[in-house]
DNA sequence: ATGGCAATCTGTAACGTTTCAGGTTATTGA
DNA sequence: TCAATAACCTGAAACGTTACAGATTGCCAT
């Protein structure tokens, strides 16, 4: 159906919503003047400039978001892309609150672009591009050599990665130092008399995989304490296997008296997996464990934890988006994150 | 900058992406034709249809969205309205994965509006209405009398709800029936013997607290046991609120035996605050919860659970809005889920 | 042959915006 | 006084799409 008014030439413009030449007919200007008076251009008169802003103001014009990327390609979106299976619940929640908040009063909106197991990640990059549907991009699940990363750049597209990679490119992050948590934590433990470690880290694959490794292991051979491995399990298993390998770890004679855990989830079910083993926890065994909401010490107050906030993740990278396309410096809008402290609930 | 391209009236149309105008020259027709050999016109000769729609598949045409947009108003897009502040943290991650499961094969994005706990939910509502972002919007928080329900029932934009309303009014919903929930949770209760029970509710104001507060004070009546109010607290309070005042609750004489919890996250407090007050869960009390993902039984093994899907709401309420926008029936668009049976881990 | 009709196809205009290439005044300098 | 200039303003065109209102062709009944 056509939605042209009634009135082929009108100029009265009751219906509708203002458009710029409502606003034309209304201060009597051109439709051009009105556009260049919105956005401050220097050859409209002041007073005039100031008239326009009044009366769009007044009448709540609000500029027609096709009209604008259809005319300039600018879409005023960012697209949060995110992997349907394998991101934590609480990273999706607290990521989109903390771009949104960035993002509240400007002009953008926030679109999520998901992918399943089963998909490429490249094949959600490469459709916003081909189909020119964001101005900005924040990946997750960033890999050292990532193809995504890569891509975009190329072509010049503003992104944003959650996580670094490590091919010798530069582009925004915001990162948590997992590096600096790992080995914090394991100090910790050791620091309580603590001997044989084992760590469930991230995927293989993930770039912060290797800092959260790189972390304990350093810290393992600075203090010398020795590992127990957690083998291929990792915190993209199951609940039930990370309960049932850690079971199984704590029944050997060499089982590890200190845990370092990379998420919060996980750190449920390797509690559950220890006290399978008829153990306990904080006296055969203590946990340091991340955690993106305060909830843990609720489950055991003899968790000990290390605060990451995914809620300043989301603001950040919304920020660099933001920066980039608005031409800082790539380089300049890298950020990371350093853990706090310890912290302790046992009493 | 003016995007045009250097040859005024190219019919090469080698750069760029490909436009109605480039799959018209490349088969010879006009551009009328070709858009609506696209969209399967009757008009259109069945060889021809097939001729464009080959060449359109082969060089990966795909339509402008802002060109459709501002052509016919139609967005292609879908918008989740969610609370900032208060939405539970699982609820956001598995509704977006259920809503983008469903739009995944059809031309819709989702794009997610918040708004925060100081501002009337009716902003985003209008916001989206006034500047046309969408052809549907799904909305949680669902109150009796809706103001946002009403108000898009009277434009006429195609939604749906998380809970439902009470105004009289028809409109596409998905429901868990928490009537249901709380009145088989206070029967499994009593059938262990429990006698004094206390309900921590949703928050007073939305339509699902008062199903959850009439199927609790009907069991409790049917089976004769009494209640023990919690007063103000509900599951929208801090964890520690909730955790005092269940504390409180449990140093009292007549201290409740039975606890219904409508949300996990407030478990965790409740059972913190029973042990808090020297209680043991399972021997003094025994609570049942609502989890919408499997993790209470690694909390305390005591513990009773009702599982509510939001991956299933947030697909249900996707299907809604689609099916709205699709021209089907408001009235068959809805959709009740009931709580399946108590979950026991104990062992 | 001719008028009518069905089957296909097409050009134009319009959605709301921005850019380009001027146009109109008033003012200045000589 | 007159040309040059600055300061402001404007119409037209274009982004990619679809609806409208025809064109064109071939075929059939008369």
């Amino acid at each position: 159906m056509d939605r042209r008014r009634t009135e082929k030439n009108d100029e009265t413009s009751a219906q509708g919503r203002p458009t710029l030449k409502t606003l034309a007919f209304m201060t009597g200007l051109g439709v051009t003047t009105v556009s260049r008076a919105l956005k401050d251009a220097p050859e409209i008169g002041a007073e005039t400039r100031r008239r326009v802003q009044l009366v769009a103001k007044q009448i709540g014009y609000r500029p027609n978001r096709a009209g604008v990327r259809l005319r300039t390609g600018k879409t005023n979106v960012i697209s949060l892309v995110l992997n349907t299976e394998h991101e934590l619940m609480s990273f999706v929640s607290d990521i989109i609150y903390g771009v949104t908040s960035v993002i509240a009063d400007t002009p953008y909106h926030l679109i999520v672009t998901p992918y399943s197991r089963s998909q490429d990640p490249m094949d959600p990059v490469r459709y916003l591009v081909e189909t020119g549907s964001a101005d900005g991009i924040i990946i997750s699940r960033t890999q050292p050599d990532d193809a995504r990363a890569r891509y975009l750049l190329e072509r010049g597209i503003p992104f944003a990665t959650h996580g670094r990679t490590d091919m010798g490119l530069v582009h925004p992050y915001h990162d948590f130092d997992n590096y600096a948590f790992a080995n914090e934590a394991v100090r910790y433990l050791a620091g309580m008399g603590r001997q044989r470690f084992a760590l469930l880290a991230p995927p293989v694959g993930l770039t912060y995989h290797g800092h959260t490794v790189n972390g304990f292991a350093d810290a393992l051979s600075e203090v010398g304490v020795s590992e127990v491995p957690f083998n291929t399990v990792t915190i993209d298993q199951s609940i039930e296997q990370i309960r049932t390998r850690t079971a199984q770890l704590m029944r050997r004679n060499d089982r590890p008296d200190g845990i370092v855990s990379s998420a919060a989830a996980s750190t449920l079910a390797i509690v559950a997996g220890i006290e399978d083993a008829g153990l306990e926890l904080g006296r055969d065994v203590d946990v340091v464990s991340k955690q993106s909401s305060e909830f843990l010490h609720l489950f055991r107050r003899e968790l000990f934890v290390v605060n990451e906030s995914f809620r300043l993740a989301g603001s950040e990278l919304a920020r660099a988006v933001l920066g980039w396309i608005g031409g800082a410096e790539p380089g300049s809008l890298q950020s990371l994150s350093k853990p706090g402290e310890v912290q302790v609930y046992r009493r």
